[in-house]
DNA sequence: ACCCTTGCCGAAACCGGTTTCGAAACTCAG
DNA sequence: CTGAGTTTCGAAACCGGTTTCGGCAAGGGT
């Protein structure tokens, strides 16, 4: 833990070591100590160590906004946060921020944070961050179906990656959770309790994750053996209110379903609350999934059986396929999902309708 | 919302507007051009004029870090989160980085984000941060009553900026909502609905606001003509199993409080669970206060009193603060403080014991 | 008319790095 | 021993700004 002897000397004497430091203790000019340093192949091998020791030792860290004045690269990863949406990720960003600045500093990179509250000003903030070379490249929270952010950044050949995936994948890299894999899961644990009236409430539409669940679900229900009732389906429900509200229309039909799957935690919670406005006991009378993995799910009443997933993981996986992005690895190799883990808890039991 | 022409040109020439551009297109030097634009006096009033306006029409920016070489400040404020206080600040992050992006670019500065996960690492981690010279100051959330972070930036002389207060205010500036007129006013509320046994629930120890906090419930209770009984005060109750545990001992007492006023919302849940565990009826046979305004307490069962804090709004404050005190105000002059919101819910109720 | 300010601006150094260019030294074949 | 080809490094330009310094012209006092 002892780190070098005067970093921080006060008053105004607070020079740091620079390039010229490492050179003339070498004996060497700095622009040798440079491509030392950088590995190009025209220093011997023999002094690109003596360099490179002697810079471990002396603890030299060039300064990277004076090296971005001449390569363009500021060393650090932008992330502009969304306002708009908002309950949505209101929960994960504590997590998902610690993430990715664990990833970025992991890489000698910093995080560089704006925030925009409209779509307009969206893609204006993310114009100046481009503009003062604010950000070597992007992480793209919440991957959208038409995502403005990813004709931005790709028209201006700027590294990005998503959170989520992107149909037309040109370009792109991305890390991903399979929740579609988890919607099947999902039907297929409550198939296994019995249900076959299954309902679904899908997350908001205009994200890309909505269509892949969807997808999910069908397959889920196909590999059960079971018919899709379109009738029992709900879309673009993001809000706790959302929920409520198509959890009402589902649960006032004639033939109300047993179990409801749900796109989002803070959908199902709003399940919760339709089937207590009718006397509907979850866990007994009704079946719910969530997926996300918040924490009011684990503290609801029962507590939520749902799919967790790991946010900071996913942060700092993001950071980390960035800057090999930036690094200039090829796009395709840089997409890669994980899956969430399914947490059984009270909200699900066995059929008993009949 | 129409922006310049070709800020971003496809391929390798997608060359920014440099001071050079501007020195050219009025005929005079970078020196001048510079000069003008930071307002030296040696520049004649109109050629100050010229330049400025030439650099606007040009769309002209100075790039922070090619300034930052010279001048050592990045424009960027520095943000450190911390992963050790969980839930505590979770719930608010979201919107208190919103606030504090918004603020910093409002001033034309950027937000550099860094977490860590100890407090060893956190100290480390503004080390490097100073070294590397990634932000000009740096905001500190949760105030502690001694705090390594203060110390650090005062020895170090670098600006910072509290969320909270501190004993010993030098060289310190600070945002602060006043918690403690809060508590005054709960015990206030709970009197006038005919309490007098209130009991208290005091948050982390460790932070500055909780001794506010307290003096704050007594000088309610003061107010009240009540007479403080220590038997009725818990201290630092943090996450809500904190709270459901010292609402227990509260609760199995020979004579129980018939209210509890909280320092922290997510404590105030915690009181609910314990009031459910025993089947009390909180609204009718205990009240309680929160404070914070987190989004759960609104949807609980009933919803709950507590005092809103415009989270958001002191992200927006303390970026502009900071600011100044980067620019060289004396801090003494840099110190707010705002008040919380009461906010009158389901969760107090009068007095029904005799 | 002369000198001394003062106001205003250009020239040039500088900040801490990177990168191009050319030359010295060292190889190795003939 | 010589000449061509390689290594390996130093010198210097450069990136986009800031800041010091000095000079020129206008103004003011005597």
């Amino acid at each position: 833990m002892g780190h070098a002897p005067t970093i921080l000397s006060d008053g105004p004497s607070r020079s740091r070591v620079t390039i010229s430091d490492v050179a003339d203790a070498l004996n060497l000019t700095k622009s040798t100590v440079s491509r030392a340093l950088n590995g190009y192949p025209d220093i011997s091998k023999s002094t690109q160590l003596r360099v490179k020791r002697m810079a471990e030792r002396m603890n030299y860290q060039p300064l990277s906004h004076a090296q971005a004045i001449k390569t363009g690269r500021t060393r650090s990863l932008g992330f502009v946060l969304q306002l708009a949406d908002h309950d949505a990720q209101r929960p994960f960003l504590a997590e998902f921020l610690a993430g990715l600045s664990a990833g970025s500093t992991a890489q000698g990179y910093t995080l560089t944070v704006a925030s925009a509250d409209s779509e307009a000003h969206l893609i204006e903030t993310f114009r100046t961050l481009l503009r003062d070379r604010k950000a070597d490249g992007f992480i793209l929270p919440r991957a959208m179906v038409n995502d403005p952010r990813v004709e931005l950044l790709r028209a201006a050949n700027v590294p990005f990656v998503l959170f989520g995936r992107q149909a037309d994948p040109k370009g792109c890299c991305w890390f991903d959770i399979r929740g579609e894999d988890a919607m099947q899961e999902a039907v297929m644990h409550l198939s296994e309790l019995g249900h076959s009236r299954i309902g679904f409430i899908n997350g908001g539409t205009i994200y890309s994750y909505a269509k892949l669940r969807g997808e999910g679900f069908r397959a889920g229900m196909a590999q059960a053996g079971l018919a899709v009732d379109l009738d029992l389906i709900r879309e673009n429900a993001v809000t706790m209110d959302d929920g409520r509200e198509a959890a009402a229309s589902l649960l006032d039909m004639a033939y109300p379903p047993t179990a409801i799957v749900c796109a989002v935690d803070q959908v199902a919670l709003g399940v919760y609350r339709a089937a207590a406005d009718r006397e509907i006991t979850i866990g007994r009378d009704l079946s719910v999934v969530g997926y996300d993995g918040i924490q009011e799910g684990a503290h609801a009443q029962p507590p939520l059986t749902t799919f967790a997933v790991d946010t900071r993981a996913a942060g700092v996986e993001l950071a980390t396929l960035l800057v090999k992005c930036i690094r200039g690895e090829p796009s395709e190799d840089l997409r890669k999902t994980a899956n969430a883990a399914f947490v059984r808890r009270g909200s699900t039991g066995p059929c008993i309708d009949h």
